[in-house]
DNA sequence: GCACTACTGGAGCAGTCGCTCAGGTTTTTC
DNA sequence: GAAAAACCTGAGCGACTGCTCCAGTAGTGC
């Protein structure tokens, strides 16, 4: 009765199926989701065709999985945003990454909305988002409707920085933030938002 | 010399372009934008496949065009939006009905900003739509910095709509936008912003 | 040693892919 | 009428697709 996590042969499984949805979030920056194939990725692992069918009993599979460990990636960055001083400025951080080294992740993020409309899997793993999100905004936003539109601006400004040219930069990104967040503060107030006077208000 | 318009060759020429435009919408709507090929556009338009080729060289060709067409009737109810009695108001329409009877437009739009990232031609029109967006709201929201927040709220609200379970309804995202756009005002304030200095935003 | 399980990977099948091509029909021009 | 232009199509080629099958190998438990 050894433990999974102790038997040699299924950390080796293991450790080649994280390796196969890495090269598939690579395929889907380079080459968009279209291009998903047993073939390509596993060419792209360095994996004969057939290990892709051993892990992935479909491509569908792969691709659910795919996106749910990048949606489990993306989580992860905004509880770190949530424990960090100031969570505005460091969510305005996550989101011009999109435009850098995490494109892939955006790619993959949206393309699990897109694919939601159709998957139940999927469709959980967004809303799965969506909530983080709105947790996330909570303590800052206590209006909810108020709350339901930054968050829509969130998910806006990620797919913008993913696509745009000139993708603005994290002060651009947390001026705007500030300014949705904080109402009545017209323009990109210098007001370092780092007091958390709103936490204690309204609760 | 007889004009391209007049033409009957020519005529009957547009007719199927455009009915193989609007088939493959319905495709991507379906089974989305993986799921374009000759082959299944051609039967869903009940054309031979030979037509397809004829029409648009390649396959990227086709999608480009349909992209395009779908990006000009979104800037076309852009335009309506603006020139109704509560621009606010229409546009919030506009988003609700992403969930209904235009399912494919969001489909099709969101698939083109993805698509932008790798393709100059749909970055252009990525850009158009993304500064029509900006001339619409102008008016309504002076502060620059906001009015990019609003945007991106509004690409959100799109997609949120698209993907949801339950999405929201119009006199919700009415709601959001006139919480964002007015800035102080917190709950969903009836002030009606039906000023009419917004005509001079054309396309 | 043995049986058992997890993983490996080459071969191959039926189907679809993008795309070409040669020849055909319809419409316009002269 | 003839010639030209635009549109149309069935056949088919080589490449790729998802997926199956099955004879292997490495690691585990006894």
């Amino acid at each position: 009765m050894t433990a999974p996590e102790q038997d040699g042969r299924r950390r080796k499984g293991e450790r080649r199926r994280k390796l196969l949805i890495e090269a598939t979030m690579r395929v889907i920056e380079r080459d968009g989701l279209p291009a998903v194939s047993q073939r390509v990725v596993a060419q792209e692992a360095g994996v004969p065709p057939s290990a892709v069918t051993y892990y992935f009993p479909a491509v569908d599979d792969m691709l659910v999985a795919a996106l749910t460990a990048c949606n489990d990636d993306y989580l992860a960055g905004l509880a770190e945003c949530a424990a960090a001083p100031d969570p505005l400025a460091r969510l305005a951080e996550l989101i011009v990454e999109s435009s850098g080294p995490r494109r892939a992740y955006v790619a993959a993020e949206y393309e699990l909305f897109l694919l939601a409309a159709r998957h139940p899997a999927l469709q959980a793993e967004a809303t799965r988002w969506v909530g983080a999100v709105d947790a996330f905004l909570a303590p800052l936003v206590p209006d909810p409707v108020r709350r339901t539109g930054v968050a829509a601006a969130v998910e806006g400004l990620f797919l913008r920085c993913f696509y745009a040219a000139d993708p603005p930069d994290a002060a651009g990104v947390h001026a705007i933030l500030t300014t949705l967040v904080g109402g009545q503060a017209s323009a990109a107030a210098e007001t370092s938002q780092s007091r958390s006077a709103d936490s204690g208000s309204s609760a």
